[in-house]
DNA sequence: CTGTATCCTTAGGGATACTG
DNA sequence: CAGTATCCCTAAGGATACAG
């Protein structure tokens, strides 16, 4: 077979771009944490496992908004609130937030082998559509029911 | 609707330990000149268009080998080449950097608007089972063939 | 052809403390 | 509640040269 570079390899040459943003750990936590975790404040994102550092947490904040994945809204109740959103550029992330997590689980976690990966698992292998598509649509009434 | 973490919420939080290989550009960039060109050779990895620092190739091969990502062989006819395969554990990657090219695809790379952007988007949102077993198909055909 | 060996430089991580 | 401001540090990047 001749080693000839597919029409593939040539649009995966600017992977890297995307990894900018989607490589990184404390962005992708950030997203995540909204999407699965419905989180929404500063404090809420610092409170995650992980101990994101202020410093790293507003650090990409800021990124993700410039880049138009979140949206940044100052609470309307109360004053000194203020509200992230996933937009639809964040939401579409999902897909490979969800590749990643099956990568992960598989190489790394099988041995966790409790009740919730295994879900995961088969939720993921059988039904992987729906399975986001019910994902977003949950986020997405969070967000229209919320009172900021 | 109440703030509960869901089942995929907690799998999600080991996301990072995956990251570490494949949210790296170098290990990822190998990974892609084996599955969509064919390479298995230290300088051809060199000649990619991002030009790795044979330091960064260097360490990520080591890296990738000793993770069980790809493999290293001698070669027989040739003893002074090496040739780097993709294992299998390698392969599982395509979904994952599959899933990294649509997305760059879609939001940095649009306006290249050129026949194969549109020609790949449109095979990985009509086809995308299909398409990566093609892409993995062939590269183990391109093994089974390739003399060493 | 397949790597090592240096060397230098900087961006990023992380802890801690503090403020409007 | 939502961030800034410091400071320290090391891991990683990248260039260049050279060796088995």
């Amino acid at each position: 077979m001749e080693k000839e570079l597919t029409v593939t390899f040539r649009s995966l040459c600017p992977m890297a771009t995307g990894l900018d943003v989607l490589g990184d750990k404390w962005s992708l936590l950030i997203m995540r944490d909204m999407l699965f975790g419905f989180k929404t404040l500063f404090n809420e994102f610092k409170e995650s496992p992980e101990a994101m550092p202020s410093k790293m947490l507003s650090n990409r904040l800021k990124k993700l908004e410039a880049l138009g994945f979140i949206s940044r809204h100052k609470g309307v109740h109360n004053k000194k609130s203020v509200y992230y959103f996933l937009e639809k550029k964040g939401m579409e992330t999902l897909p490979f937030m969800v590749e990643l997590m099956v990568f992960t689980t598989k190489f790394y976690y099988d041995h966790l082998g409790s009740t919730y990966t295994k879900d995961v698992k088969t939720r993921m292998k059988n039904d992987k559509e729906n399975y986001m598509n019910e994902i977003i649509f949950n986020y997405k009434q969070f967000r229209r029911n919320i009172v900021i």
